[in-house]
DNA sequence: GCAAGTAGTAAATATTATATTACTACTTTT
DNA sequence: AAAAGTAGTAATATAATATTTACTACTTGC
């Protein structure tokens, strides 16, 4: 029994994975780490500074000094000093940031739609059932 | 209600790449390169010259002469020249190289399997047909 | 208030990744 | 059998990423 649910679950995630792979093909303008960035960014909605992103990313902080400044010249990215440790600068998502992520997620909702073509009625009643019902349990499964 | 269907599926990719991104973690060893290697070769579950490699891969051969090399001394992977064309060479994974990717199914399964002590019986008996049913319909959804 | 610790920066260096060109040995086409 | 094409290797250059050490300005704990 057991087994088999893991066998379903396995064989999900190359599925999914499809269109993760596929995120970062197009954008061309920014190397791996600075999407990394700005995926991250985009994930926790909110504004952090350099240490937050670097265990987040698990990067070290000396690496993120050139890839923010480079992402703030880029206008991805905007810093302002914190004003409660006046140590830290506080980096956040421009309008700009957040488009490239926004045009990702638009891609994989364009795919889905197409391949939603090919269900009839029926089944994209019935997937969106599953997929509702799969996502609950794995919310419940999670830490 | 197409919507909706698309919104689950945008909440599943996180729960699933969660997943997903702890697959490289650990494996210390082996470059970004060399894991991609291992698990094209892994997913492809046959002999490939580099050729082969080389399109799926989306990388220059000129790459891979130096990234298979290390594979091979490392143990990773085994070299055997194609009979049927003499210029080509067959690369295979050797034992040491499918446990590496085992391995890291192996630490999926675990971490889904502790989730799953988390569900009632009758919860993983609906997970289990949820997922059948997702990934049935996502299969034909696909090219 | 002072010692110890932290956030960010800077610069030097090492390692990986990517791209280009050219070559050998073999295969395919005609 | 000659011409054109292909698989793999080699050498090189550049860019991206990672690592190390050290520094300034500030915060925290005592």
């Amino acid at each position: 029994m057991r087994e088999e649910i893991v066998k379903e679950y396995i064989s999900l995630i190359p599925n999914v994975f499809g269109s993760f792979s596929e995120l970062n093909k197009d954008s061309m303008e920014l190397s791996h780490m600075q999407n990394h960035v700005i995926e991250y960014m985009y994930m926790q909605n909110r504004a952090l500074n350099l240490k937050d992103i670097s265990i987040g990313l698990n990067v070290a902080k000396q690496q993120l000094t050139n890839i923010i400044k480079d992402l703030e010249t880029g206008g991805y990215l905007i810093k302002v000093p914190d004003a409660k440790d006046k140590r830290a600068i506080l980096v956040s998502l421009s309008p700009k940031g957040k488009e490239v992520q926004d045009n990702k997620w638009i891609k994989i909702y364009q795919k889905f739609s197409e391949g939603l073509d090919k269900l009839s009625m029926e089944e994209q009643l019935d997937l969106r059932y599953a997929l509702h019902k799969v996502n609950i349990l794995l919310e419940k499964m999670g830490p």
